[in-house]
DNA sequence: GTTGGCACTCTTTCCTTTCAAGTGCCAAAA
DNA sequence: TTTTGGCACTTGAAAGGAAAGAGTGCCAAC
């Protein structure tokens, strides 16, 4: 734990993690000093890997192999060590235009942040909306013809929810709206995540279509519990060399192609603005790692979205990346919020 | 062409092609006359051998590594050999339970279609809406607060929800209403590609809503263009043994993610009830294989769906279940509109 | 036309050798 | 006390080669 570690220690030590995260091979004495570090000889900086493999920060495969940083080392280099990158404007530019362009179409804009987010990494990248505060702009049924009805609900942030509703025989359209403006008047305003306490209110309001106020009740709690997770760029990790067996493929895309454990490794760490997981701790899987960061606008927490890949990842990059999406987000959000 | 090709050299095809399905190992004629035709002498089931791989059937890699059914012998199974596999009861089961579960809840059938289908066959599969000749069960706005409306449209096999329309500033929700009856008068009832033939009318009867009107009819007549694709089970072929190395991995899952490229695939062969291209024919990728069958209920396409994997793939079993997924598809859809 | 027999070809597997990379350690220098 | 050059040692990866196994092609006999 408290062990000492030297300026120069650690210095060694983001070569070897900038290294290594570069070019995937195990770093050696020689390399460091030759590349970073020439002010000193291979046979001082082999002694100093040999101490930081006794704390704990390096592993060494073979004899012959030169030495790769353990995830307690990848933790040091996150929390202390790594020199943040800034995007270039290009970069930011796209953000904006990505985020702009679905703005107008939007469906979601979970769906654009995941893929601008594998876009500018290259890793795969995961969103998962629903955990938010946001509020309900509006509420309705919409008839469909045959005995059902599309239970609607928008909040500010235009995120919506659609779902089902069977009616009873010989509903009239009439009633319908009639049943809408009800729900309107009730729930239009209130937070997704307190309507559940307008469930007495909603009840009596409503008794003249008991037959399916229940299940319309229902299916907008179910809304309120509801997580939606978006992956995007599921075989953009794959790319990189670490994955260069098909038993490893294997295992990767089937924990992506598993939304719920995806959903469950995200929504464990939102409190804080930035987590890493890595190796296998917190149920992220040997040889992966996860960095999340969870969005707020006025404070009120939207998302949270993260990326997905090798323990060998570019966090610099990674952590910029969600950063300024973030921050770009915020804007576009309170920007249409503000145009009312 | 007209090369003859006697009963028992189609019964020795037969049997190279199931093997080879099954095993996914190049077919000896010791094998064939061990397991399945053990009347003759493997001497006289090489010479056949010989004599298929002349005309084009056989592929042999070296000259002692049995030898494989080349794309024109896959053919010929398929319209010839193939033994028709009936799903078990289980399976049919499955297929109605899975769509009828979905009704109920249904965002859009097409996404049940894919899994069911890749479920059951263990192959990814691709399902593709839009060219269809649906109706329009309703059509509407739904105001959405901050001067923005939704614009919705359901039809009877799927959901639009994705075009947000400005509203000019000071519409009261009650025009929004009116304007969406307006709408529903002209639209519903109608085919979802004759949309536009109601441009003219559209215009006049909205008139009074000039300023928002184009705005609309270009938001449905995009609707109309839109092809869904659907994809599922994206890693389930990758679990057969031909895709054992990184690079097929990899060509394999960059195909899968390129929903325009298989939207291209699949929307080829519409006209034919079960369509296969193997290898690279019509575009599909080499050592790709691809089944479509396009579904009607009453005369009218609904959709097309297909099934993605390595050449060697099991035809009989991925032909019954499409053709048992179309089945069970009609009636659910027939049941569904007749219960109106 | 069919069959058994046998030589031939080609891949796969396993072993051995060699080579290069990188370390650990030590004694000398700073 | 820290740093350094030198050198022996370990180990994996690459290259070569022999042996084994699978399957065919062909031929002469039935």
């Amino acid at each position: 734990m408290g062990a000492e570690i030297s300026e120069r220690k650690k210095k060694i030590l983001q070569i070897v993690v900038d290294e290594y995260i570069e070019t995937a091979t195990p770093v050696s004495s020689k390399a460091i000093t030759q590349k970073h570090l020439t002010e000193v000889s291979s046979a001082t900086v082999r002694s100093e890997l040999a101490a930081l493999e006794d704390q704990g920060y390096l592993i060494q495969f073979h004899t012959s192999g030169g030495r790769i940083p353990s995830p307690k080392a990848y933790r040091l280099y996150i929390d202390e060590l790594m020199e943040r990158s800034e995007l270039s404007s290009a970069e930011t530019e796209f953000i904006r235009s990505s985020f702009e362009r679905r703005a107008a179409s939007a469906e979601s804009i979970v769906r654009s942040v995941a893929d601008v987010i594998s876009e500018l990494t290259d890793y795969t990248s995961v969103a998962l909306s629903g955990q938010s505060e946001e509020t309900i702009g509006n509420i309705g049924l919409f008839p469909c013809g045959d005995s059902r009805a599309l239970l609607l609900i928008v909040t500010d942030l235009r995120i919506f929810k659609d779902s089902f509703i069977a009616l009873p025989e010989g509903m009239r359209d009439e009633e319908v709206e009639k049943m809408s403006r009800t729900l309107q008047n009730i729930f239009v305003g209130k937070r997704m995540d307190r309507a559940r306490e307008a469930e007495e209110e909603a009840m009596q309001a409503l008794a003249a279509y008991r037959q399916i106020c229940r299940e319309v009740l229902d299916a907008i709690f179910a809304y309120t519990d509801r997580r939606e997770v978006v992956l995007s760029g599921g075989s953009k990790s794959l790319l990189h060399p670490e994955y260069d067996d098909v038993g490893k493929i294997r295992t990767f895309l089937s924990l992506v192609e598993d939304e719920e454990e995806i959903g469950k490794l995200l929504s464990d760490g939102t409190s804080v603005k930035i987590g890493v997981k890595i190796g296998s701790d917190g149920g992220v899987p040997e040889d992966c790692s996860i960095v999340t960061a969870s969005y707020s606008v006025d404070g009120r927490q939207i998302g949270t979205y993260g990326v997905l890949g090798p323990v060998r990842m570019d966090y610099a990059k990674v952590v910029s990346v969600l950063e300024s999406v973030g921050d770009v987000l915020e804007k576009v959000i309170k920007n249409s919020n503000g145009g009312k």
